[in-house]
DNA sequence: CAGATTTTCCCACATTTACCCACAATACCC
DNA sequence: GGGTATTGTGGGTAAATGTGGGAAAATCTG
């Protein structure tokens, strides 16, 4: 279960230092082998633990690869992913082209969300949050599993 | 069950003193770990036991991924949220970027509310008070359940 | 095949963070 | 009213984290 907001620098060789916090979950479920892809829906990059993308990847392959929109899933996603491990002090690599994707530069922010990551560039991330604060909840419908949560 | 409105200062490093009358119900529900995270509605933020946070982010993850209403939520709710643990004289180290978003400088006020506690900045609480006390009963269709509510 | 360039891996330093201890202030009790 | 215990506050130190650079290996090119 990842969470939470955090603020990191990318050096500039394009390393990420991940937090400590994550570090120990990290090499136990997956001995620090992640996969990062992207995000079709936002300027942002996907980071999964490896098991967890296999089986997304599984799903995404057994779409039926004649429909349009399927190809396109599998294409963008399939596509991006990239392995990528921890270093010994705890950093990952992001690609050029990830990088350039999701606008990364210096100021990035990784947002823990459940079994992935999400990983963003400190501007983006910023304004994206702040349209999701001015939003109206009636403005969107909601789902119906939504309208009985009692935070 | 928490209640009860307490006015407290910040240090210098950001940390919070949790009364000491809420410290035994918390060490012993859940051993001094708790889950910070922002209120979507208010410039506030959200305190939950780490087990009562935990069914929550279930319950918030379980929601339908590719809608853009769920997807706002979980961003906003799991990407903020953030484990804290007290310290061994009973306080909280707020992270700055929640400090930020809740405008919390020196003096903050600890709300009690059921099963989680609200972290206000003094100045906000105080005038959301004063508007929730100056509107009219009337002016809101109150849900049916209030109708038959007796206090 | 040799040279040059890029990439990967690892080490070392500087900074920050977290933890802990000590004092001050308040409240409570005798 | 004084003493004691408990709570609130601040700061210092050690450990862990973030950051940068350097050397070796691998790759590409001429």
């Amino acid at each position: 279960m990842f969470r939470g907001v955090n603020p990191i620098n990318l050096d500039a060789k394009g390393r990420m230092a991940i937090p400590a916090r994550y570090r120990e979950q990290i090499t136990g479920c997956c001995d620090g082998s992640l996969v990062a892809t992207i995000d079709t829906e936002a300027r942002c990059l996907l980071l999964y633990p490896l098991p967890e993308w296999e089986e997304i990847q599984a799903k995404i392959e057994a779409l039926p690869s004649f429909n349009p929109a399927a190809r396109r899933i599998q294409r963008l996603l399939i596509g991006h992913a990239t392995d990528l491990d921890m270093d010994s002090n705890g950093r990952l690599l992001l690609p050029a082209p990830l990088r350039e994707y999701a606008m990364l530069e210096k100021r990035v922010v990784l947002l823990g969300q459940g079994r992935k990551f999400e990983i963003w560039s400190e501007e983006q991330w910023l304004d994206t949050r702040d349209e999701y604060l001015q939003e109206v909840d009636g403005g969107n419908e909601l789902p119906d599993e939504m309208q009985s949560l009692s935070l």
